[in-house]
DNA sequence: CAAGTCAGTGAGCGCTTGCTTAGTGTGTTT
DNA sequence: AAACACACTAAGCAAGCGCTCACTGACTTG
């Protein structure tokens, strides 16, 4: 059975025991960024929503700026730290390029909430925040294309331009975040096979 | 040669003379919002940008929610108006989906200030507007799975599932609207025929 | 010319915002 | 026991917000 991982929870690992505040915090903003934005998001409801005081954020995080660059900078390391955890016990492009689409939109369906954010509220971080997150989103543009190539170099993926099937991959994948729900009607895994059975379609790779 | 056309111009067929105070405010409002979001544009900053004082936006539109309501209500309407116009010179199944996903790709390329607003930006309006232009989605929606349908129905689509599809096209054009830039490396007509040729290999339509 | 219409203005109101600051209670160190 | 460290709170500040309102000048109508 796949693990069930609540989209907020602010850690990858989860340490048992209670949460702590800072954690509370960042499951909180989660929450409210990706429902009702960041600008619309009130640093009084965040505290609230983790069961503070309206100022005690402020004794965790510096700024309201600073909470969504916490949870935007964690959600692209742990995309970038995804793929290649997927990739790398293959050796077959076809195989690998599969992990690569399944894992990934895997992801941008379970982890809906943490996705949207690193979306759609990355344009109001600082600039040097946002130049951050944009190098950790490069590498896994760059991973990807490096897969695709792979399998053009090795002659089972016959595409003219391999810029636009990586287009594809990421246009599939991180568009879930923006209409999946939990109560539609695939699964997270659902998805990824979708996905992957598509990027498969769209490479010509043999078999598809 | 294509129509060029100011993604910022509001209205669909530029009238002759300089443009009214509504167009104007129209036209900064598209800037403003799909640049920094609803929340974090301030009304004056239209206004502003629209040549007048600080008020005028009140003289043309009775709120800043109703001012997105236009915007958002005009670029769905207009998006559903050009599925069925792309369709309807065609009758082969493939020359239709073709049509569909090519204009609606360079749609959300040519206006993608107008589409970002349409698609992340609607979550700011009241629930009686966004129920309008929920029906308005829907419809585009229904009309792309029946072009799907149909090229199933007459044996020259194969997929295992319409629905699928219909989700592939909506993402890789829909998401094109995320990442385009006039300064990119593609036109809005090359991305309107690349996802064309993806959506029909998607398909296995003979001869992709 | 008098009255009415209407786009646009300047001042500002009531409220909310992100954030600060002084202080409190609890547990730990010396 | 004195001193300190720490998470947290209550109160509130300066700034900015959407929006209102009384008003103006230009144009239209009778």
């Amino acid at each position: 059975m796949t693990e069930l991982r609540d989209d907020v929870s602010a850690t990858e690992e989860p340490s048992p025991g209670p949460p702590t505040s800072e954690e509370r915090l960042l499951r909180a903003a989660t929450t409210l960024f990706s429902d009702k934005g960041f600008e619309a998001t009130r640093t009084r409801d965040i505290s609230t929503m983790a069961g503070m005081s309206p100022s005690a954020m402020y004794v965790h995080f510096p700024s309201k700026e600073d909470l969504l660059f916490q949870l935007v900078r964690r959600s692209n390391e742990r995309a970038l730290a995804l793929v290649l955890e997927a990739v790398a016990p293959f050796t077959d492009p076809i195989d690998r390029v599969r992990a690569l689409v399944r894992e990934f939109s895997i992801m941008h369906a379970r982890n809906f909430r943490r996705a949207r954010i690193a979306q759609y509220e990355s344009r109001h971080l600082d600039p040097e925040h946002r130049e951050v997150v944009a190098e950790t989103r490069l590498q896994i543009r760059v991973a990807a294309i490096r897969e695709v190539q792979n399998g053009i170099d090795q002659g089972v993926f016959l595409i003219p331009d391999p810029r636009v099937a990586v287009l594809a991959i990421m246009s599939l994948a991180v568009d879930i975040c923006r209409w999946y729900s939990p109560d539609g009607e695939f699964t997270p895994e659902e998805l990824g096979d979708i996905n992957a059975d598509l990027v498969l379609r769209i490479l010509h790779a043999p078999g598809y």
